[in-house]
DNA sequence: CGATAAATTGTAATAAGTACAATATTGTAC
DNA sequence: GTACAATATTGTACTTATTACAATTTATCG
């Protein structure tokens, strides 16, 4: 795989930033540091970078795909007030046991969706 | 919140089935039987019945939103080859411990991804 | 049955993501 | 350093899931 600008800047961002960023938002940050930048290639990137095994990507429902560093295994907590998808320290421990069966695990997506005590003493909830 | 032909339709084609289909996919199917139906109708039901805890759905990357009825937790393996959904007996653990801290959780999206080992043998695998 | 509030419908819009062809850049051989 | 081939980037156009909305229809209650 080549080394170009826009892997480095991209996979360099997203290894700072904690926040799980979708695409569009890494265009729209990126694009201040590289204008000429394209949405196209941050797509391309994620896509190579995430078939690579270096990045990995969480999806929840009317959410878009959301991309981290691939590192150990573990869920994720998506606040509905928020927004905010933070990681969980613990991975779900039962990968190895579902192995046994008709199926060959390749990949875990778990994923915790609710909301940040904070945000629920704040606001009456998401909806209200 | 009133019962509908369209509603109960939704509601029946989703718990006899066990595909998990998609929004598209049960808009196709239902369409034979109430040809009138509309797509609209089909993401309004979905959502209310959602709202209502009745109907849950899983995301995955790069899938169409799909849905089932909401009972038990539990958790889903998608088969990357036939893209085949289906439940898991169990669902995870940490669910509990995990509201000792800055969070609530209120729903729980476990996700496995893998392949089936009918379709690994049978092909080569899903991208040959 | 008639009123009213809620649901359905179809069309149009939104927005995430993909395809593609032209241009630019990378890594390598010399 | 220069030339070359393979790969990456770019921008536009397209696809497609999902949402918004206004007009029409239907369920429910008296």
């Amino acid at each position: 795989m080549r080394q170009t600008h826009q892997r480095l800047l991209i996979l360099e961002n997203l290894k700072e930033r904690e926040d799980h960023p979708s695409a569009r938002a890494l265009y729209e940050e990126l694009r201040k540091e590289m204008p000429t930048l394209s949405r196209t290639t941050v797509y391309n990137t994620l896509s190579t970078l995430g078939k690579a095994g270096v990045v990995s990507c969480v999806n929840m429902p009317g959410q878009e795909t959301r991309y981290e560093c691939a590192d150990a295994r573990h869920c994720h907590f998506l606040c509905s007030s928020c927004g905010r998808l933070t990681d969980l320290e613990f991975s779900c421990g039962h990968v190895p046991q579902i192995n046994m069966d008709g199926y060959v695990v390749q990949e875990v997506v778990g994923c915790f969706k609710g909301i940040f005590r904070d945000c629920a003493e704040e606001g009456s909830g998401p909806s209200g």
